[in-house]
This record gives C-alpha cells, structure tokens and sequence, in this order.
RNA sequence: GGCCCCAUCGUCUAGAGGCCUAGGACGCCGCCCUCUCAAGGCGGAGACAGGGAUUCGAAUUCCCUUGGGGCUACCA
C-alpha cells in the first residue's frame, strides 16, 4: 500500500507523572503504528528546564511498559535517527535556526519576555479600562505588534552591546491563511492575521515546542503526527515553519481531548488521573488500555470488551471521534471487573499477594494456597485488586476481627442472635473434620431443620462473627477457608461481646 | 475578547439520506435466583440542543442560533 512506512512518535513532556489523557495518546499512536506495521518511536520533551524533572522520565517509561506499550525507537534503547531526548538536539535546533535566519524567515527580536513586558504595564496604567475599546490601540494589545523585524543592523549591535539578548521570531504574512488537512477533523483554515509573529528560539537560545517539534519531526521522518486536540491551534505556526523551510509535512491527527465530569480538562483534582494511580489502585492494564482505546475510538457496531490484538487489528484514524470524551470512572470500575473475573486465579492470587506485602504491617495468613482460595470467592465481587485486599481483610489474618457496628446492629442486636450464634458454634464444632464447605452447609441446614427454624437466622450471626461484616461471599465457603479453629474462635469472641454488651446494657436499664 | 474545534440517552458510543417507532455498553430502577453481597437471567426509564434550508424522504447535507471545549507564553 502506502510506500513510505509510518513513523509515529509519542512526545511527552515529563513535567509530571504520565496522566491518563497522554497514556491515551500514546495507546492511538501505538495501535496506528502497529495496525500499519510502521514504527512507534518515544521521544521525550525535555526543554522547558524550569519544569522538567529527570525522575519523571523514568515514571513515563514505567507506566508506558506498564501499559505494556512497546516503543521501537527511545531515550532508553536508541535508534538510528536519535537522540531521542530534545535537550540533547540543540545542536540541530541551532542550525536550523540559524538557516531559517539567513533566509529571512525569522528575525531577531528583542522585545524582551511578554512576562517583563506585563509586569511593567501592571506598575503604570490600568484602569483606562473598558472604554478604549473600537481604537486600535485594543487591538494592538491583543496583538502585540513587534517592531524588531524593521530594526537596522546598527540599531541591534546597539542593542547587543547593552546585553540584551534577542529571541527568534517567525515573520509571518498577516494577509494568508494556513490550512490545516487534518485527518480527524477535515480541512481547517486559520487566517494568518491570528497568528502573528512567534518566537521559535528564546533569548536564551532555547527552542520553543512548535520549533522543536517540527525540526525532530522532520529529522526523524514522522510520517504522522497523533496528538491531543489541544494542538490543533498550534499545527499552523509549524505547517509555517515547515513551510520556511521547505520540508514536507507530516499528516497530523488531532484526536478529541479527555474530559472530566465538570466537562474541564482532566486535572489532578478529578481523583485518580495518573497511569501510576491506576496501577497502585490494582487496576488492570489490559482494562486500562481497552478502557481508553474506546475514549475516542470505535471499532464500530456494539462491542466493548477487546483484546490489544483486536483493537491493534481494527484500529483506524478514520473511526476515531471528533468530538471530546468524558472519563467515566464507573465505567472503568465495570470494564476492569470484567477483566478482573477472566483473570486466571493464580495471577490474579499473585496481584494480591504483592499488594498485601507492599503493606506497612504485613499480613499473616497470605500463603500462596490460601489466598488463592480466598480470590477464587472474591474475584467476581470486586472492582480492583485493591478492593479484593480490602474487602478480604478477614481473610488474611488469623485474629479476631472486629465487628462494624452497622453488621452488628442488623443481625446481632436481639438476645435471640447470641443464641443462635451459639447453637452454630456448637454445630460447627461436631462438623467433619475436613470442614470443607459442604460440611458447613450440612452442619447449618441440620441444624435449621432440627430447630424448625430458617437457616439464614443462624447465617446472619455467624457472618457477622467470622467477617465482621454484613456482607460477604457465601458463609459456608467463608467458613471453610477461614478453617474451624479460626471461625470457632471469633464466634467465642463475638459472644464475649455480645454478651458484655448486654451485661452493660442490663446495666443502664437499671 | 479573538481564532479554532465540537454537538445522538446521565456517560462512552453505533449510525456515513430511506434498514431508526434511533441500536449496544456503563450507570440507574424493578422482578427472578438467593444466607447477605456479587455474579447470572428477565424487564424498564432514558437521547438525535433549537430554528431554518435542501430533498419525495434527514440523526445523517448546508446555514444560523445556543451550548460545551481548546488555543491565544521567550510552557509543552
């Protein structure tokens, strides 16, 4: 088909933990990448020095793996059009800077920072407020004109020689339009006029992103460019720049924006919003990853659940959505369930087991068996790993659990309780040895049937006694894989509360 | 403010002029199952933002309005 193979790159900038909407990024150029049997290249956006932070590259390639996100070509393996970390391309920066200076493209400017420039204004004036709107000196402010381009030789050296150091600004033609052919979105036009004269080379040498962006591009040969929406406004400064300098362009696909439930940009305040979040939170990669692919994407007709394999083999540009998605954590929550229950219990034993022993004060009873027992009950009632370690807390220590008072005050608040719990110690004490979870059940329901009365007023109880909990797995599983010793134990020490609590309450009526 | 993008159930989406009295999934509600909670089964409420135009026919095309979002740095 195509005669150039694709070349995509993810570009982050590691200012930060790798948040969900650039974990989703990255999942579309992947998937475009391999569907396309091209070449997914991780190229990190160092420059902005006041902001990045050398561990955060190391938590985006931990995350990306995580996601089990593969990149041919990086910073960490190389490649043959490397480097792969922008600070170490100055070099190149510079020369094409310099190119796009002797043929004019760009001029000095030197104007100084915009930041000088608004906290001088805020010292002097203000307050002429609205009124000075409809003359040109409103729309000058929205646009500042930069006089730099029309200074003579003389004039800089001046300048120069007072140490002020220029920037490197883009001419551009106020009268054109620069049109943008995006994939996602269709022919967009932006009037020139809009853009105005932007700096591509600080005063302190440094490129700027558009510059940058377009000069890695352009040397690593992206055929395709796959980033956020929040870009769009930025393609025609570097269709300009590609422009200047002859180079043909990358296709570009501006893929919808992630959104909270406020319908802002996804922040730190949205809760969990960093792939590490997810992870610590025991969610599933693969859940993620299909989570996200569908943020945006469709394979089209009414599947949700997929597989990489299938995503990887469906994924076009074509399908994806224009429109910006919100991210809906029940969602997440149900589609990682789902992932949770076909998970094969060993795996799914070992997730758990890790995330015990990550814990300040580890466990007792985590033994690989026996945890896996315990998932095999929990595994379809949970929304994370981590909800498994929390909702099976009882499970994982050989003590006595204490009671939540809501369990206690449901089945446990009547003197009828206390007898009951104590009829079901008995009957569990004369279980079969092996107290496997028929054995319980037969020693209930016996116990019901010679009674006359229904099982589930002895179940109730003896659920609150052994879990602490109203809630749980079926008992006689529950009681099985707690073991006898372990359940005759916390039925005595509910009873011992139980019935102090009834001294002291015998106590007040008084 | 200016420029740009977007607009189907609460949410993610299917839908590329007649197949749509708009389909699926999450969530929500009810019932069944049942020792509680899940799981499972069955059922339910729930959307084409509004207005014009084109057409025999519009969720699907065009225009306007409204609404939402993004960008507007010597950040990326």
């Amino acid at each position: 088909m195509g005669s150039t193979p694709v070349r995509v790159r993810f570009a982050p900038s590691p200012t930060g933990f790798l948040h969900v909407g650039g974990a989703r990024t990255a999942l579309f150029n992947w998937l475009f990448a391999r569907h396309n049997k091209g070449t997914f290249v991780l190229r990190v956006e160092d420059t902005d020095s006041a902001r990045y932070a050398d561990e955060y590259v190391e938590a985006v390639y931990r995350a990306l793996r995580w996601l089990k996100l593969d990149w041919d070509e990086g910073p960490d393996i190389g490649g043959a059009l490397g480097p792969y970390r922008q600070r170490e391309r100055g070099a190149m920066h510079r020369e094409v800077a310099q190119k796009l200076l002797a043929s004019g493209a760009v001029y000095e400017c030197y104007c100084g920072s915009k930041k000088d420039e608004e906290a001088a204004d805020e010292s002097e004036n203000d307050d002429d407020s609205s009124e000075s709107a409809g003359t040109d000196g409103a729309i000058e402010r929205a646009k500042p004109v930069c006089r730099c381009s029309a200074l003579s030789d003389a004039e800089k050296t001046s300048l120069r020689a007072k140490g002020v150091q220029p920037a490197l600004r883009m001419r551009v033609d106020p009268q054109r339009a620069v049109i943008v052919d995006d994939l996602v979105r269709g022919h967009v036009e932006f009037p020139a006029g809009t853009i105005g004269d932007f700096v591509i080379v600080k005063s302190d040498g440094g490129p700027l992103y558009n510059f940058a962006a377009v000069v890695d591009d352009h040397a690593m040969r992206i055929t395709h460019v796959i980033r956020g929406e929040e870009h769009l406004a930025n393609t025609p400064k570097q269709l300009l720049l590609y422009e200047a300098l002859g180079w043909e362009p990358p296709l570009f696909a501006h893929i919808p924006i992630i959104l909270n439930e406020q319908r802002r940009k996804l922040s730190k305040r949205d809760g969990a919003t960093f792939v590490n979040e997810y992870e610590a939170l025991g969610f599933l990669p693969d859940a993620l990853v299909n989570f996200l692919g569908l943020l945006g994407w469709s394979p089209g007709g009414n599947r949700e659940l997929l597989t990489r394999a299938q995503m990887l083999d469906e994924f076009t540009i074509e399908s994806v959505v224009k429109h910006p998605a919100i991210f809906d954590h029940a969602k997440l929550a149900w589609m990682n369930k789902e992932y949770l229950k076909a998970l094969p219990l060993d795996e799914l034993a070992e997730r758990v087991i890790a995330l015990l022993e990550g814990r300040a004060s580890i466990p007792d009873r985590i033994d690989p068996e026996h945890v896996r027992r315990v998932v095999s009950l929990l595994h379809e009632r949970a929304y994370t790993v981590a909800e498994i370690v929390d909702q099976g807390a009882y499970f994982f220590t050989r003590g006595a659990v204490a009671p939540a008072p809501d369990a206690l005050a449901k089945y446990c608040s009547t003197p009828e309780a206390a007898e009951r719990l104590k009829e079901v110690r008995a009957a569990l004490a004369e279980a079969p040895p092996d107290f496997d979870a028929p054995d319980v059940e037969n020693a209930i329901r016996g116990l019901a049937q010679r009674t006359g009365r229904k099982a589930a007023e002895f179940i109730h109880p003896l659920r609150v006694a052994v879990t602490g909990q109203a809630v749980s797995p079926g008992i006689f599983e529950v009681c099985s894989i707690l073991g006898r010793e372990v359940a005759l134990e916390r039925i005595d020490a509910l009873l011992a509360r139980l019935s102090e609590q009834r001294a002291v309450g015998l106590e007040r009526s008084r």
